[in-house]
DNA sequence: CTCGCGGAACGAACCACACTGCCCT
DNA sequence: TGAGGGCAGTGTGGTTCGTTCCGCG
């Protein structure tokens, strides 16, 4: 949880709602909470801009962030200079304000940028089902991306494996015309000049490896993916509509691709489509120039995920959970952990880190990473449903009525 | 340093069957 | 063009088995 959206998975988040434990960016938020009247009832408020995992009380004038009861007794102790900081009650919202109503309610939350329509509501355009979905058929020929050459690949990638050959899949797309998402480009001194940019050179403040790699459960975001799926029933392959609207520049953060750190954009070139989505996902895979064994670790679950999707689909639904919590929790690897601070420390340098406090934390990482479990994600609860009562012989369903060595209801034995 | 052995760890396979999606009429 | 039937493929969990890895003598 934390700093990525936890509906879309692709959008930084901005604000946090109780009743879901959700982070979400700003269209999902509306999207999700105009659902329904109950929906519209969740209260939410901003995200805590330092820790970005916990709903934000107060906002710091001096600093210009907004953050949680945690951060806030952290950073403004009254043993730093910092605690004679002017501080503002961030009252929480439900419904589904617009951003102007937004700045009503926060005085600090500015207006959306010139264009008169914010990032998230452009992205709210991006992610609107409701509304500007056409339904057109895939014709791998009409795929023009050619921002450079590793989109190129991208292409390729897709031509190789998106294609379902002959049965002329229908797909949601996104109009033409519609703008790609901007947020990333957002202008200083826009409503997310606070949050971090997606482009994985780019140190967050505020931000710490654990938010991103520890916290962060793909599975999450596959899931909640899928449910987007089913809540609206649209097919969405996520990564392709970004990808063939220009929302490359969002996975990335940049239109320039050369402006791109030199490692995630080598890895592009080499990997095709998948890494980008990776890079979305994991924005600081090559922030990390400090690079040890956990950077080896995230390495690893980059190749693993561009793999995979070389082979099958870019498809979020070609991750299963097994596998990918999995890998993706193996990433997990937490510079935090390893420095050996709570998650909602400003990050420091590494030069800065006793070598003694290090290891201790790398082994509280072994700790912890031998303990974690890897939860797999049921697609077909109805199936799992059946499979949980389904009678068993060495651990092998048997056919109705036969004689069986497990029940796993009664955990009774009929021989 | 190499080899063999034992234990641990891990992944694949197996089973029945409801469900899904595609194809054909 | 839509509806309906047929059919092949998929996915679900507990257990077993085979393979790999590691430590020790």
């Amino acid at each position: 949880m934390g700093y990525i959206c936890d509906f879309c998975g692709d959008q930084p988040s901005l604000v946090y709602c109780r009743s879901d434990a959700a982070c979400l960016c700003l269209s999902c938020d509306r999207n999700v909470h105009s659902a329904n009247a109950l929906s519209k009832r969740h209260s939410r408020t901003l995200l805590c801009e330092r820790c970005n995992s916990q709903p934000a009380f107060v906002r710091c004038a001096e600093e210009k962030v907004s953050l949680c009861q945690n951060c806030d007794w952290m950073g403004h102790d009254a043993s730093t200079s910092n605690s004679t900081h002017k501080r503002q009650t961030i009252n929480s919202y439900s419904g589904c304000p617009s951003s102007g109503e937004l700045s009503s309610i926060w005085s600090f939350f500015s207006q959306p940028d010139s264009a008169g329509e914010s990032a998230c509501e452009q992205e709210l355009g991006l992610m609107s089902i409701s509304e500007n979905i056409e339904s057109t058929s895939w014709d791998p020929t009409v795929n023009t991306i050619s921002h450079n050459s590793a989109v190129v690949v991208v292409v390729e990638v897709n031509d190789d494996c998106n294609v379902d050959k002959g049965s002329g899949w229908t797909r949601t797309s996104i109009p033409e015309h519609r703008p790609a998402p901007q947020l990333l480009d957002q202008p200083a001194g826009s409503t997310y000049t606070s949050l971090p940019k997606f482009c994985p050179q780019t140190k967050y403040p505020g931000l710490s490896e654990d938010d991103l790699y520890d916290d962060f459960n793909i599975d999450e975001v596959d899931l909640n993916l899928e449910n987007y799926e089913e809540l609206f029933g649209v097919t969405l392959n996520h990564s392709e509509e970004l990808l063939e609207n220009g929302g490359i520049d969002s996975l990335f953060g940049t239109k320039d691709m050369s402006a791109a750190d030199s490692t995630c954009q080598g890895a592009v070139a080499a990997e095709g489509s998948s890494i980008g989505l990776v890079n979305a996902i994991q924005p600081a895979c090559s922030n990390a120039a400090s690079a040890d064994s956990v950077m080896s670790n995230k390495t690893d679950s980059i190749l693993y995920f561009t793999t995979k999707h070389a082979h099958s689909s870019l498809s979020f639904s070609g991750l299963t959970g097994e596998s990918s919590a999995g890998d993706y929790q193996d990433c997990g690897a937490s510079s935090m952990l390893l420095m050996g601070e709570p998650p909602w420390c400003p990050p420091c340098t590494e030069s800065s880190i006793p070598s003694a406090t290090r290891s201790d934390a790398v082994m509280r990482y072994k700790e912890k990473k031998k303990t974690r479990k890897f939860e797999k994600r049921v697609r077909y609860a109805s199936r799992k449903a059946r499979a949980d009562v389904r009678k068993r012989v060495k651990g092998r369903f048997v056919k109705a009525g036969d004689a069986y060595d497990y029940d796993p209801l009664n955990q009774t034995r009929s021989c």
